[in-house]
RNA sequence: CGGGGUGUGGUGUAACGGCUAACAUGCUUGUUUUGGGUACAAGUGACUCCGGGUUCGAAUCCCGGCACCCCGACCA
């Protein structure tokens, strides 16, 4: 039989994997460039699933105590300047607005690249004392940053993010909250995401400009690239000291409170698209999937209405039981609609046709892994749920698999620079020092992700330098 | 921002400096078909990225810009 061509056409993983996500992106219609430089069109499927996630990290959020608010897009530029590091860190990425109403401004305004500055000149003040403790804020939010390279999702000029932003009495507890919003992360991309993550803290050279300390999820992709999905700032008290927050504490005395932020971004979309997608086409978890089931009835001209009838039954009870599903009731053969739903990610296809209804049973088929089962009428609610538990599961799992699969520890220069080269996270000794990091980065490529929250303490030597090291941390190449 | 590459209907491609820019697919209509891309017919759809230049003549050559892709440096 002759292989049709299509309009559409997927670059194969191992011909070229940067381009087979850019075909994924682009064959499930996620998103679209734009005609501005590094900037994206998030198209309505692609959108949906920051929708799901904003659906569900408002939820958790909302548990900690965090509330929404909305402050400006546009940064009067002697705000940016305030901290040091900050302004540092900042300055060659930011776009700036001079001109307003035909005339030069006279004061330029930044458009944020993020929003510490100007809610932390407004939280000065809301905060006068330990009863306004602690201050608990999330935004929904765009920003700009300028990018000299940018890819869909992953680096844009303009990104949607969410950025928390607390205020606490203590060190301590700014510390612990940093630390348990980056749990909330973590839970997040492996129960809905179905990503594993490793958490830890930034080295010093990797750290947000102008915080204490870093905390990060890193995740690892297809390829053994490292994405740094989350983050999560404990801001000490540099801040408020720039901005002179500060309040009265429980023993009338005058005192700076600590601070932390911490957000996730639509380059979490990036990670979920490249995590699970094969060369098919998407490959969504059903957590995340805003069609979870899509129903394909088989039917001619005589039965067409009977087995649509019977289709819209089969979504209605799923509906009911919470199941987002879809019915393809278009008039084209069933094998268009298998591929335009297997290119889309759905992770669970119901076929339903004459021979099914006369057998009181429905064919599933599995996005993830193409497989097939029947399943009685009577057990449809069940048997899907099941499934979409399964292929939920099995995707993390395989996540995960693949992850300590690429998982290296060495402890010589060569073999780092072959794990590197060969796509791995890489466990190492190193004897901490910015220069031996930055020499490192130079030779191999490979960054620092991470000093990982759950390596125990291990003498070593340093792989580069051989001075002493008091435990491995990780490294990668990194997108 | 340096080095390299690309830019043609919605999508994927073709066209020596020379006819009305071609083919496939998509889309629309009709008939047919429907358990992994049915078949046929008719129709639709492109200032060949933008702006200059060279030339009798430019999708094609040159210059500039813009956008995208790859490799570096920089960053969520």
């Amino acid at each position: 039989m002759d292989t049709p061509s299509y309009e559409k056409k997927i670059t194969p993983r191992a011909t070229d994997y940067s381009e087979w996500y850019l075909d994924i992106i682009n064959v499930a219609e996620l998103a679209d460039y734009a005609p501005v430089k590094g900037c994206m069109i998030i198209k309505p499927y692609g959108y949906a699933l920051w929708e799901r996630v904003q659906e569900v990290l408002n939820i958790e959020f909302k548990k900690k105590g965090v509330q929404n608010a909305y402050f400006p897009l546009l940064i009067p530029e002697k705000l940016l300047k305030r901290e040091k590091d900050h302004v540092e860190g900042f300055a060659p990425e930011v776009f700036m607005v001079t001109h307003a109403g035909g005339e030069k401004l006279e004061e330029p305004l930044v458009v944020r690249p993020t929003s510490e500055t100007i809610m932390y000149e407004v939280f000065s003040t809301w905060i006068h004392s330990y009863r306004d403790l602690p201050l608990l804020i999330n935004q929904w939010a765009n920003v700009l940053r300028y990018e000299k390279k940018t890819k869909p999702f992953l680096r844009t000029s303009e990104f949607l993010w969410q950025e928390g932003h607390t205020v606490h009495k203590s060190i301590e507890e700014a510390d612990d909250f940093a630390r348990q919003m980056l749990a909330v992360y973590e839970k997040f991309f492996r129960e809905y995401m179905a990503i594993p993550v490793v958490m830890g803290t930034k080295s010093e050279s990797e750290k947000f400009a102008g915080a204490h300390s870093t905390y990060t999820c890193e995740a690892m992709m297809q390829d053994g690239k490292a994405l740094q999905i989350s983050t999560s700032h404990n801001l000490g008290d540099n801040f408020a000291r720039a901005f002179n927050i500060s309040f009265t504490d429980e023993n009338n005395q005058p005192a700076f409170p600590f601070q932390t932020s911490w957000g996730l971004s639509t380059r979490s979309i990036g990670g979920l698209i490249m995590s699970h997608s094969d060369d098919k086409g998407l490959v969504l978890p059903p957590q995340m999937a805003s069609i979870q089931v899509v129903i394909v009835p088989i039917f001619n001209t005589e039965n067409k209405e009977e087995i649509l009838n019977f289709a819209e039954g089969l979504k209605n009870t799923l509906i009911e039981n919470d199941i987002k599903v879809s019915v393809d009731s278009r008039d084209l053969r069933p094998g268009d609609k298998y591929f335009t739903w297997e290119k889309k990610g759905v992770p669970l296809r119901i076929e339903v046709g004459p021979k099914d209804i006369a057998n009181n049973q429905v064919v599933c088929a599995r996005r993830d892994t193409g497989e097939k089962s029947f399943v009685k009428i009577e057990e449809l609610t069940s048997s899907v749920k099941s499934l979409l538990e399964n292929i939920q599961k099995d995707l993390y799992d395989r996540a995960l698999e693949r992850r300590i699969q690429k998982t290296k520890s060495v402890d010589s220069y060569d073999e780092f620079k072959f794990a590197i080269e060969e796509g791995n996270f890489v466990l190492a000794h190193i004897d901490g020092t910015a220069e031996t990091e930055k020499l490192i980065k130079e030779e191999t490529g490979a960054t620092i992700r991470c000093i990982p929250f759950d390596t125990e303490e291990d003498t070593g030597i340093c792989i580069k330098t051989g001075k002493a090291s008091s435990r491995r941390v990780l490294f990668a190449k990194a997108y």
